[in-house]
DNA sequence: GAGACGTGGGC
DNA sequence: TGCCCAAGTCT
């Protein structure tokens, strides 16, 4: 069995650790946030965010008695509300006892899977765990040789067992290097080679087939949509809607009312009373183009039009609200609409 | 196992 | 500007 040189790697990490928010102070819930936050999002965005995070929910009983619309809000800038959402839910369950240690307790909780499973029990309880994210991976797949895709099944299989036989006993030094030596040296793109500290062990390295190691996975087909916003108001007020708080795409935020229509849709007057009459709504003269913006949302490319539309009759399930009395998060569509469209 | 899920920032 | 990416999880 090929091993990671324990001694080089924590020496290497010693020099170069950066230091980061997270890295101050290792409870197991700042680590399940920063964690958390983390998934899928860049250094720099969760850098800025997570102190404030931290202050609002400085422990899981303090999420789990927010509402979800609070939880919500201090999460934006984020994406990827599911996580936010798993987050609140698993500190309700946790309800008064302390952040699990075990791999299955922590399994069980909500948004937490193999990764953060053993990065609480790494960097939170200083275990010995197989902290396999995407920089790790990629690491361990140079490193082994591996030239298929480092999320696979077998090759997953031995990079645990490159890490089982690799890490002492103390693991968060050594999981940690390894994702630090990930994101700063064995880079997707232009590896850093000769500052790397497993150089002289590396499969990839040995067979200068580094470059061709890099895997990356095919995006999703990006859908095309034609966004249509109304801007409805009375009394300097507009109108809001709410999103179905179990709808899979940002739950629960609010929005200007309107659709996601194909691209080609025809903005008319048909299409506009359409999207009136289920607010209860009916046109009261000509609606007017006043905005338009550029949105993408995961695998959707928005083109977004504000549509200034005077109305007559009753409204249901909405709110009128001045902009700054929202009740919780906007999408991001309305906000730039709204950016683009200024105060009318 | 593929597809869905967001956003801000880099180039 | 437009396209790409970034410490995964769930279905």
């Amino acid at each position: 069995m090929k091993r990671i040189p324990a001694p080089a790697l924590l020496a290497w990490f010693q020099e170069q650790r950066r230091d980061l928010p997270w890295r101050k102070r290792r409870t197991p819930w700042r680590v399940w946030v920063s964690e958390t936050m983390l998934q899928q999002t860049t250094v720099a965005v969760v850098a800025e965010r997570f102190e404030k995070f931290m202050r609002l929910f400085p422990t899981p009983a303090a999420l789990a008695a927010a509402t979800e619309s609070e939880a919500t809000l201090a999460w934006a800038g984020l994406g990827y509300y599911r996580r936010v959402r798993n987050l609140r839910a698993g500190a309700l369950a946790l309800g008064k006892r302390p952040v699990p240690r075990a791999e299955d307790d922590l399994l069980g909780l909500p948004g937490i899977g193999p990764y953060t499973a053993a990065a609480i029990r790494a960097f939170a309880f200083d275990e010995p765990a197989a902290v396999i994210d995407a920089n790790v991976g990629r690491v361990l797949q140079r490193f082994m040789g591996e030239e298929g895709a480092w999320n696979t099944a077998p090759v997953l299989k031995k990079a645990r067992a490159v890490l089982r036989a690799s890490s002492p006993p103390r693991g968060r030094d050594f999981s940690e290097g390894l994702m630090e030596l990930g994101a700063l040296v064995c880079t997707p793109k232009d590896p850093a080679c000769p500052a790397c500290p497993l150089r002289p062990d590396c499969a990839a390295h040995a067979t200068q087939r580094v470059a061709e190691t890099t895997t990356r996975k095919r995006r999703a087909p990006v859908r095309q949509i034609e966004a249509v916003r109304l801007r409805i108001q009375r009394a300097g007020k507009t109108l809001f809607v709410q999103r179905p708080l179990d709808a899979d795409l940002l739950p629960g935020q609010w929005e200007l009312p309107g659709a996601w229509c194909a691209r080609d849709t025809v903005i008319d007057a048909a299409l506009v009373a359409r999207l009136l009459r289920p607010l209860g709504f009916r046109l009261a003269g000509e609606f007017k183009r006043s905005a338009v913006a550029r949105h993408s949302v995961t695998t959707h490319q928005l083109r977004c039009t504000l549509l200034d539309t005077p109305v007559r009759g009753r409204m249901c399930r909405a709110r009128w609200l001045r902009k700054d009395e929202l009740p919780g998060t906007l999408t991001t569509e309305t906000r730039k609409l709204l950016l683009a469209g200024g105060s009318s």
